[in-house]
DNA sequence: CGAACTTTTGAACCCCTTCAACATCAGTGG
DNA sequence: CCACTGATGTTGAAGGGGTTCAAAAGTTCG
């Protein structure tokens, strides 16, 4: 049960829904924020470019999350599609006036605070881990948050390419090939394809996630 | 002018005003997190340990800002005194039950968002920029956010220790000094004292901190 | 002055990156 | 179905940026 489901419900009865394609920009870092959107189905990504190339990816999100609230006046942050997903755009402004009634500033904390924790989260895994202890913590966080939406004896899966995980953990994808090559090894997780697996030693990973 | 005025003034006028010498712990992670703090003099950080003692820094804060909403239930970082500093605490739920009148919700919602943009700032630092590039950027923000606060002719000064400064870039101590040296070799800045310098080529810091 | 601490500097090492080649997968059309 | 093609992922070897370890220099405070 996410934070954010009182303003995904109102997004889905308000919002225009939208359909993007794999790759696809929903919103654009230093662009405007006035909307704010729900994401209904697939997967998405925030991005952030610095001048020569590099990528920094903010976080990923998937059915039932808001993006786009993360700033103040102007998106700090891109964000697009990871595969085909559909998008519930809102006019904050509108959504403030419609918000009189009920706890809609609360449930704009309650976003922009989940948000928060989960970027401090972030921040700890850049700033002090190594390679390996990312990979570990990223397939554990994976693996943990959608226990229940995995297809029955299918394993987590990944919504994202290794590009993306190198430019969320800030890595490069050659290291977090080999972090999950090392995992493999040791019997830790196990990849049935590129983009599912199965932990086999739960706490292996807590452990190598530090 | 800090976005979190309207709250500190709130805070000054309620909290119970207390000090802690340099080093003491304001409050502690994991810890239940039913106070907010009010910075009124002095400077703090907040961090976060790894189970093996490798440490992170969030923040550092100074007169005037709020610390301690960062959290939900509990939490995430503790916060400690860089020097002799003042703190006026006061429990979220009174200052909540007061707040009906005048815009409380939006005030806590001003500083929460201006922790996670800066969070978020402090994410890009950390994912994708190397040794020098980081402490070009954390000098350029030092210098940048007190112009006016500076005693004339000063210049900036640094209110932590090289240890935080490394915590707080995710680097080792030896390689901030390392690229302090550097930058001063440059002719970039100049160190007056271990905690007091000054910005010779803005424009080649600016470039440098990309 | 002397002791404890912080900062700087030096040299060797190592983790991650870089560059390159190979492997695998998905989509297309023959 | 299979060959072809481009995108994505893996593996290997060499190089570099930052760390580690050690020692010197500077600072603070008794």
């Amino acid at each position: 049960m996410p934070a954010n489901l009182g303003m995904a419900v109102v997004l889905k009865r308000l919002g225009v829904p939208t359909t993007y394609a794999k790759g696809t920009e929903i919103f654009c870092q230093d662009q405007q924020a006035d909307l704010i959107y729900g994401l209904t189905a697939g997967a998405a990504r925030t991005t952030r470019m610095l001048s020569d190339g590099r990528r920094q990816i903010g976080d990923f999100y998937y059915s039932g999350d808001v993006i786009g609230l993360e700033t103040c006046a102007q998106h700090r942050f891109s964000a697009e599609a990871l595969d085909i997903c559909t998008v519930r755009a809102v006019r904050l402004s509108s959504l403030r006036a419609l918000g009189v009634d009920g706890g809609f500033e609360s449930a704009v904390w309650a976003v922009t605070r989940r948000e928060l924790e989960r970027t401090q989260a972030h921040l700890l895994v850049l700033g002090r881990k190594s390679a390996c202890e990312r990979v570990a913590s990223f397939l554990l966080n994976i693996a943990n948050q959608g226990l229940e939406q995995h297809e029955h004896g299918s394993g987590p899966s990944l919504a994202m390419s290794r590009q993306d995980m190198a430019d969320y953990l800030g890595l490069t994808i050659e290291t977090v090939s080999r972090m999950i090559t090392h995992l493999q090894a040791l019997k830790i997780v196990e990849f049935t394809s590129f983009r599912h697996f199965h932990v086999t030693r739960w706490d292996a990973l807590l452990l190598l996630a530090a």
